[in-house]
DNA sequence: TTGTTCATTGACCGCTCGGTCGACGAACTG
DNA sequence: CAGTTCGTCGACCGAGCGGTCAATGAACAA
């Protein structure tokens, strides 16, 4: 061998794997382009692909590391030994925080998981699901009168519709969303 | 002229767009071709674009035809005089209501406005904020102090965000929703 | 210095997309 | 009955898609 691979390639890579991220989230999988990410990033088509094998291992790699990110986050969160509520509190504030950062990421894992292939959409949402399922557990644990009423689980799907939306219209403020949880 | 219209002819054109608004709402706008539109109808392709002009057409009249029907539904209730909480409670479960028979002219309208032209989109999301003012000026009216604390707007998103992702996890059973609201 | 590999590109390929053409028989009007 | 429009389709078109090829020069190992 002759020439290593230069030492910026996983840098590159990983720029490439951002914007196709906030391109996917602004106008979906199929409504963007390869030429759009190549343009976008200052690239030709050809040099896109030396970097990446193919659009599809694209948004697999997005929502694969950002659900495992989720899933990460919340065993962190569950090894901290924290009276329920608290708890609860400390893992909605995380996970808001968590979105604002990898917004685009969220917008890509809510809107394109459908065009998965059957057994990877599978391995997302059943990581999705073990975070939801952390959520409900929480949830009952700080209130148990609603477990009781078995409404843990719809109001756990009704605080993730309300963290999903958020950043459909909260732009770059981010103030008074960590206090607004309580009601 | 020699040959009226069928009398089925709008019928057909209805179920051709009620079509489109599943198809939209499973794969996206860009992800859903006219080709599985016909196919869908049982019809060929020639005679798709016998009863509708173009694929911009279909994804213009669901969206607008379903904010328009959402602002009806305010003025409607906004003519009744009632007490504010009970007001604002109708409203939730008339809206929540229309979601359910609209489900996927509603999943239209939140996933693929951004497809719309500039002209247009800012025709339907006008409509849509004129819903979204109702909301929250109901909603002030309810609880004043959230009002004092400048809090109703973002209130009023949490809300949508609840009520929009509710029908991404629900599927055929909706007794539980109306009471839900409460907290 | 030499040989190989990397980084990079313009040109290209096969395919599918949104959309149209021209043809046909059946249906209706006069 | 005659003439026209409707309902319907197979075949087709130009454009753009995801993806590849072959070529080039620079970078590095030996």
């Amino acid at each position: 061998m002759a020439r290593p691979r230069s030492a910026a390639f996983e840098i590159h890579r990983e720029t490439i794997v951002r914007t196709a991220a906030r391109l996917f989230a602004q106008a979906g999988y199929p409504g963007t382009t390869m030429n759009d990410i190549a343009g976008e990033c200052g690239i030709s088509k050809p040099l896109l692909y030396h970097y990446v094998s193919d659009k599809y291992q694209l948004l697999l790699e997005i929502c694969d590391s950002h659900v495992t990110r989720l899933e990460g986050l919340v065993a962190e969160i569950d090894a901290q030994a924290l009276p329920p509520e608290q708890r609860l509190r400390l893992l909605i504030a995380r996970f808001v925080e968590e979105y604002a950062e990898a917004r685009h990421d969220h917008g890509v894992l809510t809107q394109d998981v459908k065009f998965l292939t059957d057994t990877d959409r599978a391995r997302v949402l059943k990581k999705e699901r073990q975070v939801v399922d952390a959520f409900a557990r929480n949830i009952a644990a700080a209130r148990p009168e609603l477990k009781r009423a078995a409404l843990d689980k719809p109001l756990t799907m009704l605080l993730f519709g309300m963290m999903n939306w958020m950043f459909t219209w909260l732009r770059p403020h981010g103030a008074l969303s960590h206090q607004q949880m309580a009601p």
